[in-house]
RNA sequence: GGAGCCAUCGCCAAGUUGGUAAGGCCGUAGAUUGCAAAUCUGCUAUUCACCAGUUCGAGUCUGGUUGGCUCCUCCA
């Protein structure tokens, strides 16, 4: 198995600090506002690298967090009047659930930083022993950079002339302008503070990870662990950080492998909370089905940008349609022994970075040899269990397919609007007996309007939502 | 201003160590169908933004040009 390292920007043989098993930790949210497609692609990037980590016989370990404690939740709490346990837990419950619709496992550590601040003072006390971190006269502290001979290795930036931190706000008291805060000393009354041997504040984000990761990851052979991911916008300041606060306060590095997926754009254009273009996941499962999201927001490599748009949407459900189409020839039915060549060519796919587009290739290429066999055997029982076997892996390994495949086809249409379909059905097959073809068209186009496409097939007339 | 990424058929999108362009959508011809739909089969880029160079050979390497995006500020 393969993945891009993102710091040597080059493809790796995947070999983890313990055999068998893989330690991933992925940047989870800052749980104030709702979470958007960008939030849903990261998930989902990931979630596809521990399906694929697992099946290539990896035990996995998946670790994302929740940024708790942040200025913007504060300021939440501000403009509302709600407690910050209110709204975090509020926000942790939808994002948890919206991952859910699209089929996203559970994390096996959620950490939250709250939970975790015992962790974090400690870290920033060693790091204030060492004199890498210090503290300044308002009680924040902060990291000094110059003290870390590596920072700067995961992200690539040298140099520090005052351009590039022109846009950082200026503090006197910093050694050096590349130095970040750990803890931020609280202002007013009015704040959320935690109280510490240095000062009564809150810590600062990159920190969080840095101290959760090594509460929860024992780590082995100089790193904590073995894959840390985010979206690429992380990989500066965020992980380059990360990496210097743990390198310093433990003596080993964080992780042996870093990787970025790309981000999701609106016309070309990446979608964030300052730019407002942000389609939030709420929103898109209100007009979307979780699984048709997940295989869109997959279906291109998790390193390229995708620019999302409806239509293309829409276009790539027709290649999910045609799976579920090929399910339901071979439903209901027993799974037998998944198809090993099929097992083996999507499993290398896989296991090449997670290439996806070769993946799908892979299925699309079976599904049309199967519905070629079964148009020419309809009665292959053998083929059937072993389609349905395929299927199943495809689940277990991508994360679609698993639905019952007639239901499929019923998303959004109520009972009522069944009842109506099927005796429309119902009538258009008597008329077709009596060979009343005008009185058959002119009910599928009642059907057409409704929506509803028809098909004449060995198993009946099926129906399908548009 | 500094750093980096990207540019492949009408649209989306693959292309390990350079060796002669996957797949999907759309379109089109046919099989099938009462007609459709679904399904299957055939066709659909001598060409990879542009210009040079290295090479027997480049979409893949080097240099440059143009265009797009991202990071340097919270951000998945």
């Amino acid at each position: 198995m393969h993945i891009y390292d993102s710091v040597p920007k080059k493809k790796l043989p995947f070999e983890p600090i313990s055999p068998n098993k893989a330690s991933i930790y992925v940047c989870g949210p800052t749980v104030y506002d709702d979470a958007h497609l960008g939030h849903a692609r990261s998930s989902l990037a990931f979630d596809l690298l521990s399906r694929t980590l697992k099946a290539h016989g990896y035990a996995v370990t998946m670790g994302k967090n929740f940024t708790d404690i942040d200025d913007k939740i504060i300021k939440k709490v501000e403009a509302t009047g709600k407690s910050m346990e209110e709204i975090t837990s509020f926000y942790i419950d939808r994002y948890l659930e919206e991952m859910a619709a699209l089929g996203v496992a559970r994390a096996d550590i959620e950490p939250k930083a709250t939970e975790s601040l015992q962790a974090i003072e400690a870290m920033i006390q060693r790091l204030i022993d060492k004199d890498i971190a210090y503290v300044i006269s308002t009680g924040d502290v902060y990291f000094d950079t110059s003290k870390d001979s590596k920072y700067g290795n995961i992200s690539h930036r040298v140099a520090d002339d005052e351009d590039a931190q022109s846009r950082v706000a200026h503090t006197s008291e910093k050694r050096n302008p590349k130095d970040f805060a750990l803890w931020k000393a609280c202002k007013g009354d009015e704040d959320i503070c935690f109280d510490t041997a240095f000062s009564k504040g809150r810590p600062g984000w990159h920190i969080e990870c840095s101290a959760m990761i090594e509460k929860h990851f024992t780590g082995n052979e100089g790193y904590s662990i073995d894959i840390h991911g985010g979206g690429a916008d992380l990989l500066f300041p965020h992980h380059e950080n990360e990496a210097a606060q743990s390198r310093c306060a433990t003596g080993h590095e964080l992780s042996k492998y870093w990787m970025h997926n790309g981000f999701v754009q609106i016309d070309g254009e990446k979608m964030s909370k300052s730019l407002g273009n942000s389609f939030f996941l709420k929103d898109a499962l209100k007009l979307y089905d979780g699984e048709v999201l997940r295989f869109y927001l997959n279906s291109i490599h998790y390193r390229n940008d995708f620019n999302f748009s409806e239509e293309e949407l829409q276009l790539n459900k027709k290649r999910l349609d045609k799976l579920y189409r090929l399910k339901k020839r071979v439903s209901p039915g027993k799974a037998s022994i998944v198809n090993k060549n099929f097992q083996k060519s999507l499993l290398d796919a896989m296991g090449d970075d997670l290439n996806i587009s070769i993946a799908l290739s892979i299925i699309d290429e079976i599904i049309a040899v199967t519905n070629d066999a079964l148009d020419e055997n309809p009665k292959d029982k053998g083929l059937k269990k072993e389609t349905l076997a395929n299927i199943e892996f495809i689940d277990t390994l991508l994360g679609f397919g698993g639905k019952e495949p007639f239901s499929y086809f019923q998303i959004g249409v109520d009972d009522a609007l069944k009842e109506k379909i099927e005796a429309l059905i119902e009538e258009r097959t008597q008329a077709k007996a009596h060979k009343d073809f005008a009185r058959s068209d002119a009910i599928r186009d009642t059907l057409t309007a409704l929506g509803i496409n028809i098909m004449d097939s060995a198993q009946g007339t099926l129906w399908e939502k548009a």
